[in-house]
DNA sequence: ATCAAGAACTTAATCGATCAAGTAGATCGC
DNA sequence: GCGATCTACTTGATCGATTAAGTTCTTGAT
């Protein structure tokens, strides 16, 4: 049985191709009779409606945008940061009528073998990914509206959608140090693709392929400059992980080998709960003996005990920001540049030191 | 500036259009030194690559799954099951070098407005979808490879991956009952697209379109059965969502109304933990004073405080299951029937009922 | 009565790639 | 030395829809 085409229904009904085209399309473009007339003919004949590769081909539109990321699959899906983009990501696209399609490139998987190089998109949402990582030059290749969101930035080839992340890194040190704090530490992320954890020094920092990376050490060290501190007086700590977990390894180690911190710089909320958590195990009681400051004031930073203080960033925002931004780049080619509010917010997890 | 296609690359080597297909697709179906000869004029010319709308067209081969979810869009994200079994799809997908499209479809939106009816995938994932959805039936007039996750059952039509909810319900009745409680609540999430919340009684239950509501209560009741005692004596309310918060309202709730309930059955661990909350706001003691049982053993449920007694479904499996079964039917057209183990988990959630 | 404008359709070209079938020449077994 | 099999390509048809540019017919204004 041959398949049921525009053509078959139009021989049917007995007008056009492009009858039946606008039908679907154009119904302002004819007679309301022929149209149902049409669209009974279809039904009849078991048509489902334009087919969309035939469509694609012609139009050269896809009907979707390309989501990227490269962390590794068991956290992306619990990672707040990403879920609420994504969230915002699929809101948007949602309402436009647009598809939203997954990009993941799993740890250790060749982009080549991905959906990445050769999927039907009209262009891509680049979701903080190291400047490094081997899956950007692909999307890169393509020519293809692109967004970046917070990493990395390309400059004027791509848009942006982002944080001042300095200013906010700033923010946080600030408060830190308006406390009273003069032994802190900072507890980053990652530095780079690769998942070390442990101490590390303003010279790796400087040269880590993750931007925010630099661009908030800059921020705690602008705080301390204000203070006439000396940068070298913090210290740094990879914890190789944005999850809890690793958050709570890191510290634990962190706060042994260096006791007199009385505060901690954490790269998320993430990151801060497992310090805490870290900082409770090794007898500091929150936040007295230890003072937590986190990023990106996920829900449950208000909801943990001790609440969270907490440098804002709307993630929602930011996925409906960057779904709208390629979208729109998608229709007219502009490309833009946005950053998105911060705040500081006070909670519990934060007091001066103890005074020993 | 015409674009770039097979032709032109073929024009500028002096072969064929399908000698540049093959050393793209069948690098074996030409000699090494043509393949780089072709490959070396496609980078000096810009080409990148076969166009995936032309690929689609001649081959019928989409290259992405769609995976579609009904819930608010403020919830998927967040709630654990959803994005488990993401994690599970987008695993296997991934790894198979298929795209994945998430085709949400908005509270209050036509289904008709959203991607799913036109989008370019070569089969469904349906996530646990009310019966009386409508963009159910969108999906099934597409007449492409549908697995339906959970909800609805829809016989031999599609492929199906689930668990036995009314055993897995059964099992967590049996170990109250088995503990000495007699005064039960059985907390449901939805029973049907409606977000009411409230008391409800078999009878609403037995009508919900939400088929794991009725067998849930099934087994439920298999078990009160099992000791002789009245299927009426269950204590049936409706949280109207899934998040903490839903399971927090109605579990307060229900215990002002019904003081003499000794322990809930919960419908997912999220409700779980609301209801805890609502147990401990309430004055309660857990468990001494108030039993619960989850259900998913979500990582949550086992550091929470108490720990859940639940029942274990594997949420990154049935993810990659779905995933398999369906790329599979795509490739043979042959339907399965996947039924995943579940197993009771006895954590600190639960004892004997206190005397009085 | 004539013409302009609009409505309702049709014609024909086009989008880019893949694949079954075919061909020419090289290689091989016996 | 001859047919059989391989290798390395080419030919030509085809996938299904959209769109710019007509064509025909109707209507209303003058």
């Amino acid at each position: 049985m041959a398949r049921v085409t525009l053509q078959t229904v139009a021989d049917r009904v007995g007008v056009s191709r492009t009858t039946v085209s606008n039908a679907y399309n154009r119904p302002d473009q004819l007679g309301d009779e022929l149209r149902n007339q049409i669209l009974d003919a279809a039904k009849d004949l078991g048509y489902r409606g334009p087919d969309a590769a035939g469509r694609m081909l012609r139009t050269g539109h896809m009907g979707a945008i390309g989501l990227l990321f490269t962390e590794d699959l068991r956290f992306v899906f619990t990672d707040p940061d990403t879920t609420h983009f994504m969230q915002g990501v699929a809101e948007t696209s949602a309402l436009a009528g647009t598809g939203l399609t997954l990009l993941p490139v799993p740890v250790g998987v060749d982009v080549a073998e991905t959906a990445v190089p050769n999927m039907a998109v009209d262009g891509y949402l680049v979701f903080s990914v190291p400047s490094d990582h081997p899956a950007l030059e692909t999307v890169l290749r393509r020519e293809k509206p692109v967004v970046v969101v917070d990493e990395p930035d390309l400059g004027s080839r791509t848009s942006f959608v982002g944080i001042d992340d300095r200013f906010g890194a700033k923010l946080a040190a600030q408060h830190l140090l308006g406390l009273g704090h003069r032994k802190i530490g900072v507890l980053f992320g990652r530095l780079s693709l690769d998942e070390n954890s442990g101490p590390t020094d303003r010279q790796r920092v400087a040269e880590a392929s993750i931007r925010v990376a630099r661009d908030r050490l800059s921020g705690y060290e602008d705080a301390l400059l204000e203070h006439d501190l000396d940068p070298e007086d913090f210290v740094l700590w990879e914890a190789g992980g944005n999850d809890p977990d690793s958050g709570r390894h890191a510290a634990t180690d962190m706060l042994e080998q260096h006791p007199e911190l009385t505060a901690l710089l954490c790269f998320s909320d993430q990151l801060a709960i497992g310090a805490a958590q870290a900082g409770v195990r090794v007898g500091r009681e929150l936040p007295a003996g230890l003072s937590i400051v986190g990023f990106d004031d996920i829900p449950r930073a208000a909801t943990w005990d001790p609440p969270l203080t907490t440098v804002r960033q709307p993630l929602v925002d930011k996925g409906r920001v960057a779904a709208e931004l390629l979208m729109q780049q998608v229709e007219d080619g502009g490309t833009g540049r946005i950053e998105l509010p911060i705040e500081l917010v006070v909670r519990s997890s934060t007091a001066p030191p103890a005074v020993r």
